[in-house]
DNA sequence: ATCAGTTTTGGAAGCCCTTCCATGAATTGA
DNA sequence: TCAATTCATGGAAGGGCTTCCAAAACTGAT
């Protein structure tokens, strides 16, 4: 049997509330009894037992983070800062894989009225008002991620202003024929990365084509943020040829490599036939000059983290919405630097 | 306050007993009874307290993945079949990002010995007597993968005959000069597949040059298994010029997508100049042409799920090693197909 | 030495479950 | 019909901690 808070109050020769305090560094101990105890503990190789501890303060301690899917590189980036601010806080991160908004529901029941966890951030899911609202009744601390709803603490990228850049870049180098490759509508970047998208063509009086959109949903389970994605959709707008677009504006990057495959295989030259700005830039980006947008993930990550923290322990300010900016990194696969190398 | 077992009990005119049982399936319970227990508890939305039951049951539902970094390529899809396959057995993942193999130590004290977790999966962990013996002592579950220690539990990838098959394909294929580009000798992968390398290298009566050998170290915190440092790596290779090595293996794709942008910058061409195999097979592998060595991630992360939830109820055989075997898959980047498109 | 005031300490109660034991009801057989 | 079983059930005990309250141990001034 392990050793527990009784054995460690025997040895040290004092009472169980005595040891509690003296774990819990609460002021009003004498020095000496405080070295006993330390002393008891370090003997007997005694460790709190956590969950006896959460039952009695009511805080396990633990944050949920719960994510559409693995395959991310975008959640990769996001994780690390996550991974690194939870851990000054002596927080244990548990991870969950959700996919459909729905499963929330699940969710909320499972790890969080399970009192699982105090927290839980929300990364990339889009927020339904009746799930926004369940979340509010369960009093829960929630913060969102890379998704936005009224009633609830967000972090987000702005996506619209993002993608409203990438597609007005490519229009600035002279495209008219602009298309573009976005992932499943039921993720919220998606979504709100079309109406930048749109936003730009209409401001620059170009007409949105229907068939110059393609959502990619090749294959399913990351709302078509994914390679093999990437590359059917970009096949589907080659078949309009000759009239596919020469400039494509691709909702991740990691669509946009499988993109580039596509045109690649074609025969066809980025950016001299065909144009191509992403979004993220994630780590092969650089490699393979794509032209795209960043995110600041890592810090988003750690700020998520802080404001879900003061919301556990009460100290949040009122309302939070953060809205990071985004930067466009200019490679070569937009056509911006001349012609080189591609 | 949150209803607890009580108030079902009163609102069901049962005892807490009959309750939990109910909660449990318990076989020993009427039909009239279970059916009024379970209406109070949807009547009122009861969800039972995880670490009460925790405490009482002297078990979490929850067990540990410990990683040495969290940018892997690797990890994401190991992670993806451990997500797969906890999710069936109704356990939750606590994420543990540590680098040291000191920190273990650490580690064992505060997740484990604190009952946080029912037990753990180490991951890329080169692992020490010293600390294996720890683990052995803390009897806690505990199952190695992708490392290897005599005395516990491992899963791991034929590291070494796999680095052996990719060195011997080069060599095959003509080369005499061949370097190697490779991680952070404290990385347990890394260690073996030199081991591998250098036994081709051996068993074909090709002197092992120092100069040919670069331990990848260029940003610390992924044990070198990164792009950068793998661009570093090659540069420095390059530097050899003219007798730089005419074909590398390199220990991870990663590191060879940076050692191919290296490449690519001197002007040498893939693989008339220089051949390169990596091993992983990560995503943008087949899109970069990248022969290399590939790993089943997905399945190790099911079978190490599985291992290590037998062992937590004590169903599990008494040893367990299990090795899987490499792939070779043969792309452009080791000229065994001609020289295509590089 | 005494008293009031202050600080430190011990331990019961409480957190919410599971499990074991005892109880009483139902069932069986003669 | 009654004793002997069997079986569902209630609830105390126990799991290991924190916290509150009361008691003990001080403090220093008289």
């Amino acid at each position: 049997m392990a050793v527990t808070i009784y054995d460690v109050a025997k040895r040290a020769g004092v009472g169980i509330g005595t040891v509690s305090r003296v774990i819990n560094e609460s002021p009003q101990i004498t020095a000496a009894t405080k070295t006993k105890v330390l002393k008891a503990i370090k003997d007997l190789n005694y460790q709190p037992h956590a969950l006896a501890q959460g039952l009695a303060r009511k805080k396990t301690q633990m944050i949920a983070i719960v994510v559409p899917f693995f395959t991310g590189y975008f959640f990769n980036e996001l994780l690390r800062g996550i991974q690194q601010e939870i851990f000054k806080y002596q927080y244990n991160l548990v991870l969950y894989n959700i996919d459909e908004g729905e499963q929330i529901d699940e969710l909320l029941k499972k790890a969080l009225r399970e009192r699982r966890v105090d927290g839980a951030l929300l990364i990339s899911h889009q927020i339904s008002d009746k799930i926004a609202n369940k979340i509010k009744i369960s009093s829960l601390p929630f913060v969102l991620v890379d998704s936005y709803h009224p009633s609830l603490d967000s972090i987000v990228v702005e996506n619209k202003q993002g993608a409203f850049e990438a597609t007005r870049h490519l229009i600035q180098l002279g495209h008219k024929k602009i298309g573009m490759i976005d992932g499943q509508l039921k993720s919220s970047p998606a979504k709100i990365r079309l109406e930048g998208f749109k936003q730009a063509l209409l401001e620059y009086n170009i007409p949105f084509k229907k068939e110059y959109l393609v959502i990619s949903d090749y294959i399913t389970g990351q709302h078509g943020f994914n390679r093999e994605a990437g590359y059917h959709a970009m096949k589907q707008l080659l078949k309009l040829a000759p009239n596919h677009p020469t400039a494509v504006f691709v909702s991740s990057d990691i669509q946009a490599v499988g993109a580039i495959k596509a045109i690649d295989e074609t025969g066809l030259k980025i950016p001299q036939d065909i144009a191509i700005v992403g979004f993220d830039d994630i780590e092969i980006a650089e490699f393979l000059g794509l032209t795209t947008m960043r995110q600041p993930m890592l810090e988003m990550g750690k700020l998520a983290v802080q404001r879900l923290i003061s919301k556990i322990s009460n100290t949040a300010s009122k309302d939070f919405k953060i809205s990071f900016s985004t930067k466009l990194v200019i490679r070569n696969s937009c056509g911006a630097l001349g012609h080189s190398r591609m």
